[in-house]
DNA sequence: CCTGGATTTTGATCCAGATCAATTATTAAA
DNA sequence: TTTAATAATTGATCTGGATCAAAATCCAGG
């Protein structure tokens, strides 16, 4: 365990470890420093703050630096749905672009640094700089990639298929930050995962229980360690919901 | 019922009657003949036919002119999702830009006609009309809102709740064409609306005939007419599913 | 007009996961 | 350290919608 302090690391676009997460595709040197000059650097929210509230001006996307970001949107009665956990290098805020409003609200749920950055600025640099604008283009293509695949978790799977999936889906992302594939932390409540997966908590936990019993996890609060990568794969993508569909001709 | 025939009518972006749809807070005059100058009106689909599939290359990204056509994805075992329903003004492929390979499968449901726009071509226009370039954020911000909303009625409401917000999302988009908002065909079979809202088409056969039972529309095969549009609403709204989240302090 | 397959409706059961409930951790405040 | 509030686990029921089944309706092709 060490601790990062992040106060103390030079930021810009440039040597960012991240920017090759924020814009897959790269861009160059003096694309970066373009982009480097309107991003700002907010103080770290904490645990439980809010960086914006549905129904906010858009103004900024976000590129999350640390922490972990929680984006929800809510029905006319208030009731809540997690659209998603947001880990260093993912970008939020890409909901206001539509009607220049958030429709969505996003909360820390750990200390979390992130670049603001202003959109009016950001698609006036894109006009400059055409790869860019080709790399915005594919942030929001992900972030529809995205949904997709949680419509289809949700819609096709198992509680223990659809817990089985996040998992797996927390784990290559850390991963491809640097971190431990295999043992880490959930920054989320069951309660949260649950929600985001369309299950109660107590399917949660139940589920998450089965899968250690089973041998393919190790649960200790909010750590999880992931005993056995492969059977939980083979669990995301047996045990289908529904179907009918056989379309498949005789 | 009157018939147009389509291929008699002048088209161009400019003098499209969707082209405050495809682009909803429109271009100039000269702009929009930018965009005109690169869009292909390609040969009508016919029930049935596919536009695109999932791992085709991406090269173009389409507005529906007329018809209707399904976007789906698939899991690793072939089981369909579908993604949308998308009628005309809507725009459809952007599930390419991502990876420049499509994640997602288009087939017509009915006759339809498309524009083709390819989106290299597309990009390049944009760098020189910025506020095409925003418009097509605003498309790609339209499509999440799309899918929220989706994943919101899916985990959130009971089987009814979703055919009613179903039925008001199709009264809602015809009415803005200029159709009748009360009385509509569905385009799509039971079972495709199940699989689009997570439900089997016998629970979807049945929760219509509830909500006719009720008197709230009429059913006549394909056809649809909404009786009470207040209630209808009522209904999607009302009767929320789990919950749990009682952050409300005393 | 008839025929066979597809779609839709409706009924009867079943079950995964919701709901209700009680117990144990864990965290935060006093 | 005690106390209260919150989160998590686990058990016991209940239920909405899935599944199984059968009949009715629709429709394309011959």
């Amino acid at each position: 365990m060490y601790v990062i302090d992040f106060t103390k690391i030079k930021v810009s676009c440039e040597n960012c470890s991240l920017h090759e997460l924020c814009l897959p595709r790269g861009l160059e040197k003096n694309e970066l420093e373009k982009l480097d000059s309107i991003v700002n650097r907010t103080q770290p929210l904490h645990k439980g703050d809010v960086l914006f509230r549905s129904g906010d001006t858009f103004t900024n996307i976000y590129a999350v630096r640390t922490g972990c970001i929680k984006l929800t949107t809510s029905t006319e009665q208030g009731e809540e749905q997690i659209i998603g956990f947001y880990l260093p290098g993912e970008i939020i805020g890409l909901d206001g672009i539509e009607k220049d409003i958030h429709s969505c609200t996003a909360e820390a749920l750990d200390t979390s640094s992130l670049c603001a950055i202003p959109f009016d600025n950001m698609t006036t640099v894109c006009t400059q700089v055409p790869s860019l604008n080709h790399e915005m283009f594919r942030v929001m293509g992900r972030e529809i990639s995205h949904e997709n695949q949680l419509l289809l978790t949700i819609t096709k799977k198992h509680a223990e298929g659809r817990i089985a999936t996040f998992l797996l889906s927390l784990s290559g992302r850390f991963k491809q930050l640097g971190y431990s594939e295999t043992e880490f932390r959930l920054a989320m409540s069951r309660s949260e995962v649950g929600n985001y997966l369309g299950l109660t908590f107590e399917t949660v936990s139940r589920s998450m229980s089965k899968l250690q019993k089973q041998g393919l996890i190790s649960i200790n609060q909010k750590y999880i360690t992931i005993e056995d990568m492969d059977s939980l794969h083979h669990i995301c993508n047996e045990k289908d919901l529904p179907s009918k569909e056989s379309k498949t001709a005789p």
